[in-house]
Parts: C-alpha cells; structure tokens; sequence
DNA sequence: ACAGTACCACTACAAGTGTAGTAATAGGAG
DNA sequence: CTCCTATTACTACACTTGTAGTGGTACTGT
C-alpha cells in the first residue's frame, strides 16, 4: 500500500487519535500549531475517503451524522514497507551511514544514547 | 529541492556514475538486475531532462553527440532535507526509536557496530 | 415542527510523476 | 560525401496528489 505524505500525515493523527471522526482530525490539524498551514475541512475529509479507498482505514460507526473512522494497517506495517525503499534511495543499503546520519544530527539525550549504546553491544554479541 | 522515487533513483545512479551521459544511465538500470522492470531511453532521459532542470545536475561536456551530465547537489544535502520528514511521517520525531529500529532490522558487522558506538561516545561529549 | 448547521458524497482542477512516442539531426562508418 | 543510427528536444497522456467548492441532508436546539 502507498500512501501520500498529506495521507500519512493524517495516518499519524488517526494513529494518535482513533477512533475518530474526519472533523475530529481537521480540529487537530488546525490545533497543531508548528504549522500556519491550514487547511479545509473538505480538504481532510478527501484525504480520509482515499485512505479509506485504499483500504488503510475503515469505518466503525457513527456520531451522530459524523462518521467514526479507525485504522486497519499499522504504523509498523507501513514503516516496514517504506523503509528500505526510503533506505534504497538515500543510502544505497548502507544501514552504517544511515545510522551514522542520524546520530550526528538527531537531538539525543544521555540516556537516549546509552540505549543505543546499549542495544549496539547486544548486537555484537550475537 | 524536492525529488521524486524515480529522480531519486538516477540521482543514486549518478552518484555512483558520474559523469555520465543519459545512455550509460540507460544501460546501467537495465543490467541492474534485482528488477525486472525495464524502462525505455526516453524515459530516462525525460527524468534526466527534468533533473537539470530542477538544478539537481548540469551538463559538463559531451561524448560524441551526447550530453555528459554530473551532479550539483550531493547526496548528504538531499537526504538532510528528505530525512526530517519521512522522521515525522514514520516515527513521530522520535530519533531513538528510529536508530534503534534500524540498529535492531539491518546487518551490521563489528567493525560498523565500533564505529557507530564511537560516535554515540564522541556525541556524549557535547 | 422548523431552521441552522455540520457533515457527507461528489466533482473539479492544477501541478507533479511515470512512461514513452516523434521529428529532427549531429557524428561516425564506409 | 552520404547514409544510418544514436541522441536530442519536445510533446503527450493517464494517474496521483494537494486543495477545495457545491449541493444535499441528517441532527439539534428551540
């Protein structure tokens, strides 16, 4: 399954949000500051319908007219399925400076990196 | 500068090429085996065509007839500015869980598994 | 019961993308 | 010098995406 940027972006919402309605995640979108972007209802409302379309999301009841909307694909899912394209294209399949990337230009805390560093040594391991 | 999946591709390509004219580009996608899909010339060469005209690569000479082209942007600025957003898209800003999953999914060998636990050490130092 | 409003289904449309055909022609082979 | 072919520049076209308007109508407050 393919997804648009402006698809996943409401993807994430529904994530977070589910269940809920399309005016439910226009009213987070507006809310999200971050962004002067704004955009229609009708404009989310269109995106809710090609995810729905696409089979990402489905409906699972009502409120009052509104229509409740839940996810059907995980992040997980979808993640797993754009990663190594997303891999393929920015680093030729090189996990090492991929990662590399990101721990020089991520904000990582002590402990974050301790994680990893821990999550490294278990690596070796095997 | 945004890029689409197949522009991205022949930037990889040429990346790896360059300089090169469109025709070798041709030649290398079809002997790249992994993928069935052929493409015709002009395909190529459309994609190319709009590269330049992005200003993501320019010409630099020719061989014959045909236009050697090499690339402008490198490979680091583009994936600096493709990276913060498939983050969000993908996994809500959180680097860690990001680094962490591609810690845990890709082949690492030591030496790479040494070289990352070093730049956890050095960023710890900050 | 009636009017307002929020929501829905449908339609629209420009820009971007994947994919390729066509006409013209510069260079190389003989 | 002439002809063939590889390349070019240009055009085409259907599909996706971001963005939103319209017209109809199911609720809801009075």
């Amino acid at each position: 399954m393919k997804l648009s940027d402006f698809e996943m972006d409401i993807m994430q919402l529904l994530w977070q949000e589910e269940p809920c309605t399309a005016s439910q995640l226009h009213k987070v979108l507006l809310a999200d500051k971050q962004k002067d972007k704004k955009v229609a209802y009708t404009t989310v409302k269109t995106i809710v319908d090609r995810l729905e379309h696409k089979g990402a999301i489905e409906r699972c009841g009502h409120e009052g007219r509104a229509i409740v909307f839940r996810t059907i694909v995980t992040q997980d899912t979808l993640s797993g399925q754009a990663m190594p394209s997303f891999m393929q294209r920015f680093f030729k399949g090189n996990s090492r400076s991929l990662i590399a990337h990101f721990i020089k230009e991520e904000k990582l805390n002590d402990e974050d990196i301790e994680y990893l560093q821990t999550l490294l040594k278990n690596k070796k391991l095997d």
